[in-house]
DNA sequence: AATGAATGAGCCTTCATTCAT
DNA sequence: GATGAATGAAGGCTCATTCAT
């Protein structure tokens, strides 16, 4: 059972999240029998928890390439704008997303215990990306917090052009998430992000110069 | 009925969403019977449609405070202030927050017919609001679409951090959701926002000013 | 509410039978009060003994007429053709059929206290003038109980082709119930029905005349 | 549970049609759970479908026997009385009737897709033993039409008089439907049928020979 | 006199879980 | 070790009837 049936319950729970994700429909695409579920995990939680587990080294091909391309040397700048393009393009580019990206969606609704594991495995990393890229252009006369804050305004306007889509579709401001569209997304959202990171560095700047 | 099933359902539906809301539930909240939701609303879809009308009623006199509020006159970077400050106290200052944020959530999850009409009552005033603002400070130079954007990313920093909070809060940023730490998130936002709006500004004006 | 009530109650009760008939289809169609039924009549099995008595009483006319056609002067074979013809086109001309025979097939399947009154008010007086038919054909040789064989059968016949539509159908002996069509049944079950009793007529009449 | 289900299924289903048979009455006298039945069967017209089946396939015995008597060489009027004579046993003889009789009289008032494959199975091949009788009577001067418009009024007799049973016993005509009574309208629903038909072979040699 | 509101019972269906084999 | 069978609880919904006004 386990391989076509980890498949098919990643896929079930991506689309349904855990509660209304059910053992009927996995075993159906799986094939397999609805008692197995219960006989090799023991219950929903543990089985979901299993699950979550097997997408994130699954999908842990892609998050090793991001942070390979994180860790290449670069200007700062030249990685937020690959970091913001990346995280677009993987939030809006794939219809569906990722499994793991709707998974965690699901997680920000409804957490359950496998939260945790996502955070420590995927999240944290990419915000401690995020956070160097940041450290990097304010300086050293940003503390920790102002970075933090900054970070998550910045990968923040990332998820909510995904997390929002339905609401922004309905305001009608873009056409649809096509190439071109996420294109201008992402390099408004770089552009936006690094001007205030620019200003806010100057500021620091300005005001230790201050006598 | 109508009254104590209205208030229960809304919280019932607020907590749960349409789909795993249960009449159940909801008439065990109201002391009602079952069989009146579907005598008074005819099924599920319409009782769900006149419970989301009857919140975003109800909690009218936010939202209009907030529409009066934008609209004294005031510089536009102070009104930006108000309303990021007024949106996170919103967003992250009651525990559990008001029954139409949560609503809201649920539908960008797993969008109702209902979600045509929230986006009407509330979003878009909202976004109309910050899209003047936006404009005021870009200045004549800026095209509707880029303010858009930059719109959408002030307020989806504000959103971002209702949104995420169980993610966030599992990165140890910030301690709790207290005044303080609100005021601070408020404090950054705007900030982070401003210092990328005037830089845009000037952007704007020296592309122009340049031969 | 008596009028429009009524109108609706006859179709809805034709349409369904007792049993399935719902006070709600009812009063949505007479655009009256759920209520108002229990209110006026009591309780469902009253309702529907009243609306079988107004249903009678308004179809009257068509009875009536049927009636004086069968006691218009003419030969029995003639009034047995007139009868056949009148029966089959009433039975399958018309799309629905009216309110009476529906009515009365569904108390064939589930009898209720309703039926006593429908057989003796039309049942009754039509099969009288069937076995008038018959005696006058076969002559005072028949007894009774050799009528009333022979009046069923002939009866039969036509309410058959109603009653049996759906299989009759499947079998594809005809293409459908358009007025050429239904003209052959009656030709059809006049003649064997004749030849029937004519041959029978003469069996009669031998085996009187036999020594 | 299949077994004892089945049994129970075929009894209500019978009795009330599809439409007004419930999950409950079978279970209560199956004694199994009423969730059994959607587990096995899907739903409830997979399931109606399938207990259609095994009746058939349970009373097929009958069927067979019912073919295996037609089929044995005999003069065709022979053929005809015994038909009939077996049609009425078995429509009256029993109370209740068998349970496919009970089950094809509600397709007949409210056809569901079952009656496809109850018609294909039981009604056909009835149909054909009745037409090839008439066929042998009628000689060759009698086209498919007139044989199986006269087919239709043989069985459309032994059928009435179970249909409108409930009719015919307010009319008062028979007792009961005591053997004696039975043996006496299978009689005269033969001698009827064999008259006309007779009759009927007499017109068409007539005709021919007519110059 | 008449009706909007409410109700208990029942409908088919789906759920995660358990159990006997 | 693995699974078809079964189950209690709950899901939204409809029914004829009752009740307070």
């Amino acid at each position: 059972m386990r391989g076509l049936a980890a498949h098919a319950a990643a896929e079930v729970f991506a689309q349904n999240g855990y509660r209304n994700a059910t053992f009927r429909e996995i075993c159906q695409r799986a094939q397999a029998n609805i008692a197995a579920v219960n006989y090799h995990f023991g219950d929903k939680e543990r089985f979901y928890s299993a699950v979550v587990e097997h997408v994130i080294e699954q999908e842990g091909d892609v998050l090793r390439e991001f942070q390979s391309r994180m860790e290449t040397p670069a200007p700062p700048e030249e990685r937020l704008r690959t970091f913001v393009h990346l995280a677009l393009n993987s939030l809006l580019g794939a219809s569906p997303p990722t499994r793991l990206i709707r998974l965690m969606a699901h997680e920000m609704m409804e957490p359950t215990p496998a939260l945790d594991f996502m955070v420590e495995r995927v999240v944290q990393p990419t915000h401690q990306n995020m956070r160097e890229i940041v450290r990097e252009i304010l300086g050293e006369k940003a503390d920790e917090r102002m970075i933090a804050d900054c970070a998550h305004s910045i990968t923040g306007q990332c998820f909510i052009f995904h997390h929002a889509r339905a609401v922004i579709a309905r305001l009608g401001t873009y056409p649809a998430h096509d190439p071109a569209t996420i294109e201008h997304l992402a390099e408004h959202v770089a552009q936006f992000s690094l001007e205030a990171l620019h200003s806010i560095r100057e500021g620091l700047r300005g005001f230790a110069v201050t006598p």
